[in-house]
RNA sequence: GUCCCUGUAGCUCAGACUGGAUAGAGCAUUUGCCUUCUAAGCAAAGGGUCGGCCGUUCGACUCGGCCCAGGGACGCCA
């Protein structure tokens, strides 16, 4: 691949200029560039201009001085027949040129690989764990954990692809205060469906739901009377609804194509045992202190603001107390790296839980904490308002089905994640051009389309000789086409999926334009063998994007 | 008050790790291109003090400092 291609030459540059300069020379290392503009080549070196003051000379001296070394000690190498030319560019940049046949390497590449291409071993089969929506089972999915669930997706895609073993999970917080208001609420919302009275508690759940649950509750109880209601045990109401809105999730989520591998209980990690044997660790290690009547975390002794309470005074625990031993567990089970995606109102909580890492003796880099940030709906182009506790937002459910699950599953990638995104469900299913999520596919299904008239020409792709293409537009493909695997690894790097979209997108354009100005079914064979060829190839690094970022490959739009 | 994020074209945003050549897309506006593989496409035009100032550097949207503006987080809640 091309970036294979660029560290070696960079290798052997640096060692030529060591071997022909004086020892004593110490000169910064060879980097080469992937420059933005055709007319620079496909690699860029700026050793001439880093050099000017070790050497006390001019940039473009130095290049041109240093361009000559270059090209003699290309001579009986492998680059000899790769690189076409050196050119040297005013102020001092040394510009490398390939030649096609090294361009078509890409090719033959995909072809070996298809599926494959893009695959590598980085990883080394290294556990990760994504823990992923983790919302609340005290409401339905909303747009913030769908964006979540489609970033968490498509990282785990990611990350499996490089050679990781990636774990999608669902930490199931059945144990809080929150599941106790959930079952509260039924009750009160059963007991007015029995004709009688009764208020929410305070913060209690006001959605509708709460009351589509109620109903049920009271058929499948056969509860007919507000006495029989009243001998109800609480807890019936509590995992009544939980069980409930977790099957609504699990298929909302289902729907949208995610699928975890692993469902975690809170009440389950985070039993009595576990907690006090948590407490007798981080005791035993001097993290922990008393104060007031309640028990602290030390946090601040790695880097938090202040300490943490984790047992207050009235005996019951803090939520980050289940949380450490969650992360334990976790651990346990042999993750050696932790991702963990959560919402901006987390923010805050990232220092202690990184704290309770290292003071669990884990490394805080093998934890890490993606925020992603709320979208903004619009409808109408005016921004929706929601709040959770009155019931007023818009569910991953209507999103599915009102815009479906590709439109929706695009936009939430639209952006890095740590940007605000705006989701404007009119814009989102529009078939026209302001749409943005219909570009990428189109190529691919357009390409479909050119496979379909080549078996009606019985036309066969050529797929180990490419020696006719040699236009812009088809060598720019070819060059894209050989970066898709160093778009993963930004990937990976940056723990976001958003530089594939884009890559994606800018793969799309390349394309198009070559299509554009190219017939690939035309009156020379030969030539329309290896166009056939250059657009299959396109189809596969397309096909392997979309299936990463969870999106389909549609044959025709 | 402390900490974090953001500030780039009329609007929404790219410019990663590792400073580089004329700062790029999409939408919107104007204008061309379908007798030929999908016009959900392509091409062209206009539109910029990259929030401001100072510094480091041969070179700063990028790094450092100080301001300004917007947003968010800071509980013995979860």
């Amino acid at each position: 691949m091309l970036s294979d291609l660029r560290a070696q030459l960079a290798k052997h540059l640096e060692e030529s200029l060591k071997r022909k300069l004086p020892s004593d020379t110490v000169l910064p290392p060879v980097e080469l560039d992937f420059p933005a503009q055709r007319l620079h080549g496909e690699f860029s070196a700026n050793i001439a201009l880093k050099s000017a003051k070790v050497l006390r000379k001019a940039p473009l001296a130095i290049a041109e001085e240093f361009r000559g070394i270059f090209q003699d000690s290309l001579a009986h190498t492998p680059f000899q027949d790769k690189i076409a030319k050196i050119e040297v560019k005013n102020p001092g940049f040394i510009n490398f040129f390939l030649t096609p046949p090294a361009l078509f390497e890409i090719l033959e590449e995909i072809f070996k690989a298809k599926n494959d291409y893009g695959r590598s071993d980085r990883g080394r089969g290294q556990k990760v764990q994504v823990e992923v929506v983790s919302a609340n089972p005290t409401g339905p999915l909303s747009v913030a954990h769908a964006r979540q669930a489609a970033v968490g997706d498509a990282l785990a895609h990611i990350l499996d692809f490089l050679g990781f073993k990636a774990t999608r999970e669902y930490y199931i917080n059945d144990g809080g205060n929150q599941i106790n208001l959930l079952g509260e609420s039924i009750r009160c919302r059963a007991i007015e469906l029995l004709g009688g009275q009764s208020t929410l508690p305070e913060n209690g759940y006001q959605g509708e739901y709460i009351k589509d649950i109620a109903r049920e509750f009271i058929t499948r109880a056969g509860v007919k009377t507000l006495d029989a209601l009243a001998g109800q045990d609480p807890v019936n109401f509590r995992n009544y609804g939980v069980d409930y809105l977790l099957s609504v999730i699990r298929k909302d989520l289902e729907d949208f194509n995610v699928r975890f591998e692993c469902w975690t209980n809170e009440t389950k990690v985070a039993t009595k045992d576990n907690i006090a044997a948590v407490l007798k660790l981080l005791g035993e290690k001097g993290f922990l202190y008393e104060k007031d009547g309640a028990l602290w975390f030390k946090s601040t002794h790695f880097g938090d603001d202040k300490d943490r309470v984790v047992r207050k005074s009235d005996g019951s625990h803090t939520y980050l107390l289940p949380d450490i031993v969650y992360h334990k567990n976790k651990y346990e089970r042999g993750f050696t790296r932790i991702i963990n995606i959560w919402g901006p109102d987390h923010h805050g909580y990232i220092p202690r839980i990184k704290a309770a890492a290292q003071a669990l003796g884990k490394s805080p880099d093998s934890l890490n904490v993606l925020i992603v940030q709320l979208a903004t709906i619009y409808r109408d182009g005016k921004p929706v308002s929601m709040s959770t506790r009155r019931g007023e937002f818009i569910s991953l459910r209507e999103v599915i089905d009102e815009v479906g699950v590709d439109a929706a599953r695009f936009f939430f990638l639209m952006r890095h994640i740590d940007a605000h995104l705006d989701f404007d469900l009119e814009l989102a299913k529009k078939e026209t051009p302001e749409n943005p999520v219909y570009y990428i596919q189109y190529a691919h299904a357009r390409i479909h389309s050119i496979n379909k008239k080549a078996q009606e020409a019985c036309l066969k792709q050529r797929e180990n000789s490419f020696s006719l293409l040699n236009a812009p537009e088809e060598l720019d493909l070819i060059k894209k086409l050989g970066s898709f695997p160093d778009i993963l690894s930004v990937c990976c790097h940056e723990l976001d999926p958003y530089a594939l979209m884009q890559y994606l997108h800018e793969l799309a354009m390349v394309f198009h334009k070559f299509y554009d100005q190219h017939r690939v079914i035309g009156d020379d064979k030969d030539l329309s063998a290896e166009r056939l060829a250059l657009a299959n190839a396109t189809k596969i690094v397309l096909a392997n994007g979309l299936r990463l970022l969870g999106l389909s490959t549609p044959e025709r739009m």
